[in-house]
DNA sequence: TTAGATGCAAACGGTTTGCAGGGAA
DNA sequence: TTCCCTGCAAACCGTTTGCATCTAA
């Protein structure tokens, strides 16, 4: 349950990655396991010009339009997970296979906390239940600041 | 508390704009109250554009930089709220002065359906205790589709 | 062999900025 | 009169697109 991720659990990533590409018809190239593989090497959110700078640092060169065009495949089959926290400020980060949580954001550093409230499941089946919806994903962030010292 | 706006509502938040802009030393344009008013005389959520092409069929003609200008200001004073539902889709609608409210959208064709529920204050407390933090606002948002006929 | 993927650079679109002119205080 | 605000257009910047080349299948 709170196992970390390791060799293995990467193995499990890329089996997943692999089935996925399969199923769609969608090529295994050296590129997007390359990229699957860097995404999940590091903790913590990211985002496409990181993660290019990152790459080249580690001497793997992908273009931009690659990282894009991979992550629409990671976002698709669930291996990581897109927030827009605000105008120009997308972030992604692995999809953390273990659980579930949502995030709370300093307003003045940008530093993301991450928590998990099970109170989000009773909303999301009352909110299915008065519309009469599937709910596919939400979205929940706080945003705020330390308390002053008294 | 479930008080439609109304002329005497507007002319209160024409006051909470006046004693904003009042107490920040900034300049009471008639720029400034032609855009809230704009705002203030149409339900639901629009963006930038859309405002932009409302108020120049109303033969109100401002430039899209000063709609950005004032729209930085009526958020600073919570007159507005603004939402970024995704990468370029930011939207903003009046703060609805009598009722909290979060959303949900429809993936498919964006409309947004606006829900309360009052255990969404039972999570921000449990967040501001858990990181010691106040909590200044958040975003709450579902996505999905309608439930499809059995 | 060939259709899908990559890399590059240009295009795109919402937002921001620089600057000259205008008007609230 | 002052200097903040507006309008305009260019700049900005993350993202998308077009196209030639490459390569997985």
């Amino acid at each position: 349950m709170n196992k970390k991720p390791t060799e293995d659990s990467f193995d499990h990533v890329r089996k997943i990655f692999t089935d996925y590409l399969e199923q769609h018809a969608h090529r295994k190239t050296p590129e997007r396991f390359t990229i699957l593989k860097e995404i999940f090497a590091t903790d913590g959110h990211f985002d496409i010009e990181t993660l290019y700078i990152r790459m080249k640092n580690h001497k793997y060169r992908v273009s931009r339009a690659t990282l894009y065009n991979t992550m629409e495949l990671l976002l698709d089959c669930g291996l990581v997970t897109k927030h827009q926290f605000g105008t120009n400020f997308a972030q992604f980060e692995k999809s953390n296979l273990f659980k579930q949580h949502d995030h709370f954001i300093f307003s003045d550093s940008g530093e993301v906390l991450e928590f998990y409230n099970p109170l989000i499941e009773q909303i999301r089946s009352q909110v299915e239940e008065l519309f009469d919806v599937d709910v596919t994903h939400y979205s929940l962030t706080f945003y705020g600041n330390s308390k002053p010292k008294k």
